[in-house]
DNA sequence: CTGAAAGCGCTTACAG
DNA sequence: CTGAAAGCGCTTACAG
């Protein structure tokens, strides 16, 4: 292995001055001096230990991405396609990402970030519960997505959840549907509730029942779904599930029942996965801009990692409706 | 931030025997001793720090996973997959994962492997081509996938490509298709000429024409998609996908050229995504089983982290049939 | 513009 | 079972 003292050595200087050279400190060697290390550290192949540098330095131009989830992460469109983009951000700015996926608990959190001495950490998913625990435990910039902690001085990014579910809620009116399906609801998830809130608010404002038997949880089971379907006296004529993949998996479900979306009911979505625009029928649902999230995301992170004076920031991006062909009018009857 | 001499002045013994009871050598402290430490470490919530370690010890417990794709790798649920579950197992060992995507030039990964000391790598997509040179440059365990390369001593873990692309061919063909499309004809990856060249050969043996009008590239424009279909003096009743998600596109596609898929035209797919399960049609494919090829790669490479004299190893896990809904039988002319 | 010294927080290797 | 010394490969802080 190659050091920098081998390198020093090599061009008959120190090694603060190929440290010096490495570093970019250009000002304070001289370009001849300066040109003459460049060409040994190429030629030898050098590399510095990042060890060693976080060691000394205490920056370990690492950051940490950590993520509820557990051993199928990625199952979730989401949670992918926000990793993807936060490693890509992250490595933008020249720092490393570690994942650490399937955390149960706040103290293996504390842990790893304190043994690697991170910069900064992004978490997907935590419930907000921990969130306190874990900021006390470790003073360094981190950002939390789809918090609804009333913490103070919490940086987030979220989105308008109440507002999508309004807005879901809203379009299934609009389209002259009163029996409807809430697929999403959930106890331990804020953004759920406010999804559901919303969608409850509009449903209640326009004189649409939102019955507890159609109130099914996160990822129902077909029979849940053929229940609240012909529960009641009037059968359900739209479903608005809290997630794309969800809503994908109703309709085909609904399908197998020998049920046609949109032409027998109406099913629509949350999120805007890739697979939403290619599923037949094309879903309709209310888009989160993922990539500005993430970006949003380690933006803010970097700001508080090059400032720590920077004000915490709670930054909530809109939703909007993207329409396309699984939501058709109610049959008049 | 607690070190480990604050914990040895605080039990009145050295840094050594701290040390010892932190990594459980256990048999060489006394049980008092330990016991003592043990409380100490506790309550002052001590977290060895890993770059100290690392430095020392020449071991960083650090495993990278390299992945050619770039700024949305998560874009592929196949991606999303092997990347969760490696993670997965590679923390169940209790190690960590660094994640680096998008990486173009092999001199890059070296840096960043070198840099971070890295006790073994596993590659995804990367092109053979630069496999020698990173092998070369980096004399640690690395696991390749999907690598076609002629290397001696590699070790990969892949699948049986080439028979993919037969079985997918005599499915078609035993359901009476002749005219078949080809979809992920590719210069520059072998597991797609490996399954082409599966599908060609079974094709040629039973008489059924693959022309080259009807062999398309990787992720296919609808006009290239339309054009094949109504080349030459038959329509073409089949399409074979080299992945199950632009097989999900091409039935949307066709979808909306009002052609029906099975009964005007069957399309198969290959990987075995989960949304392959719920699509309509529920997709036939080949499926590949991700989790089990994620499994292989991380245990294979401890191996060779653990005895750096394990013989290398290729691999090759087998692949099926799949049929669900998307191909029907030819319709007799 | 350049360098000698001290130290980051651990482990290795040796001694008792 | 326990410890003193040296060192891992860098950077910080100071001096010139």
């Amino acid at each position: 292995m190659v050091t920098l003292k081998d390198i020093a050595e090599e061009a008959g200087v120190s090694v603060m001055t190929v440290s010096r050279v490495i570093n970019n400190v250009s000002s304070k060697v001289s370009d001849e001096t300066r040109a003459r290390i460049l060409d040994i550290i190429s030629a030898r192949g050098y590399v510095p230990n990042s060890f060693a540098r976080s060691l000394s330095s205490r920056s370990s131009r690492l950051i940490a991405v950590v993520v509820a989830a557990g051993e199928n992460v990625f199952r979730s469109p989401y949670n992918s396609n926000m990793i993807g983009y936060i490693t890509h951000f992250v490595q933008e700015r020249g720092y490393s990402v570690m994942l650490y996926t399937g955390v149960s608990d706040f103290k293996d959190i504390t842990r790893q970030l304190r043994s690697w001495n991170v910069d900064g950490a992004i978490f997907l998913g935590i419930f907000d519960s921990d969130l306190n625990r874990i900021r006390q435990d470790n003073k360094i910039p981190l950002v939390f997505t789809d918090s609804y902690s009333t913490a103070r001085q919490l940086t987030n990014v979220g989105i308008a959840d109440y507002h999508g579910g309004e807005i879901g809620a809203r379009h299934l009116i609009e389209k002259g549907h009163r029996d409807l399906i809430f697929v999403g609801s959930s106890i331990e998830s804020p953004v759920l509730r406010e999804r559901m809130r919303g969608f409850a608010d509009v449903c209640a404002k326009a004189g649409a029942t939102l019955a507890p038997e159609r109130t099914l949880p996160d990822d129902p089971t077909k029979e849940q779904i053929i229940k609240a379907l012909s529960w009641g006296n009037k059968p359900a004529t739209a479903v608005f599930s809290t997630s794309d993949f969800v809503a994908l998996n109703i309709i085909s479900i609904l399908s197998d029942q020998g049920l046609r979306v949109p032409q027998d009911i109406s099913v629509m979505g949350f999120d805007n996965i890739e697979m939403g625009a290619i599923s037949i029928p094309k879903l309709t649902t209310i888009t989160q801009d993922i990539r500005k999230k993430a970006q949003y995301s380690v933006n803010l992170l970097f700001e508080h990692i090059s400032n720590p004076d920077t004000p915490a920031q709670n930054v909530i991006l809109d939703v909007h409706l993207v329409e396309r062909d699984s939501v058709a009018a109610a049959n008049s009857i």
